[in-house]
DNA sequence: AGAGATTTGCAACAGAGTTGCAGAATCTTT
DNA sequence: AAAGATTCTGCAACTCTGTTGCAAATCTCT
């Protein structure tokens, strides 16, 4: 499903999931948005029109849609992103690129051009998921 | 500083510690444990013998003294482990090693002899410090 | 428009982590 | 070895993040 065309509507519907004023709102702040967002951004950008329960509930909603995933912080906080093509709907993402935390702005970014490398393992690992999470500064913040 | 070989009230004192009780007794478990411990595991480990706080304030004093450093985790969960030679003790750790997460039996492994892969960055983005974390089936779950 | 399913908001709770402060332990100095 | 200064610990109280149960509101479908 390509997130990036479809309107928003259609996409909560293509998800099986009802067309409510809070998650068309957060689903919108996804797409406007080049980054990924933490739940306490949600609640200030929604200005706190919806119940910090609700959008739990909505993240965690989109997140077994496949709609959009976490992403894995060096400090430990939960972020999320849209999925991009290719994400499945049975909450195990092909989440296969590299994210990208920038110093300066604080913004995190989902590089999808960069593909995670390989990593050779020691005898007996066997490897599943490799997460990687790059941090310097972004290309925004660059001199 | 060599960690391994060094007696413990050593480490404490080397790095300008009072050597106390929950210190040594906190250090002591992370060189008879050979993978990452999280705050709870040490409270449950130390029999409650002592203070939420005070197990808190000690591992904040050990990551900034380079004794210990964190772990970034899929689930969001702060992981701790001993460092090995090189890290500085400015909070600056070279933690360039991969760290390993075990799906079966949920240790967390810093599999210092992988070293962190290079990853090609699109232009502007500079690069500081890159987290791996691999997710999968370790050594001893094998069959 | 109305029945039935889904979603929301509230309240209450659980867990993780932090802060201030008095008392206890440790270190330094003699 | 003991006093004084410094550092550390434990307690209480608090904040922040996230979860659960339930009644009321909203949405879907015909």
């Amino acid at each position: 499903m390509n997130m990036e065309t479809l309107p928003i509507d259609e996409i909560l519907k293509r998800n099986q999931l009802s067309v409510t004023d809070s998650r068309k709102k957060i689903l919108e702040l996804f797409k406007e948005h080049n980054g990924a967002l933490a739940h306490s951004d949600i609640e200030k950008k929604t200005d706190e029109k919806f119940d910090r329960v609700t959008i739990y509930r909505t993240l965690q909603t989109f997140v077994e849609k496949g709609i959009i995933h976490t992403i894995p912080t060096p400090d430990n906080a939960v972020l999320y992103a849209l999925c991009k093509d290719g994400c499945s709907s049975t909450g195990h993402h092909h989440d296969n690129h590299v994210h990208f935390v920038c110093d300066h702005c604080n913004v995190t970014y989902c590089l999808d051009s960069v593909v995670t490398p390989e990593v050779k393992l020691p005898q007996g690992f066997k490897p599943k998921v490799i997460d990687v999470v790059v941090t310097g500064i972004c290309n925004n913040c660059e001199v």
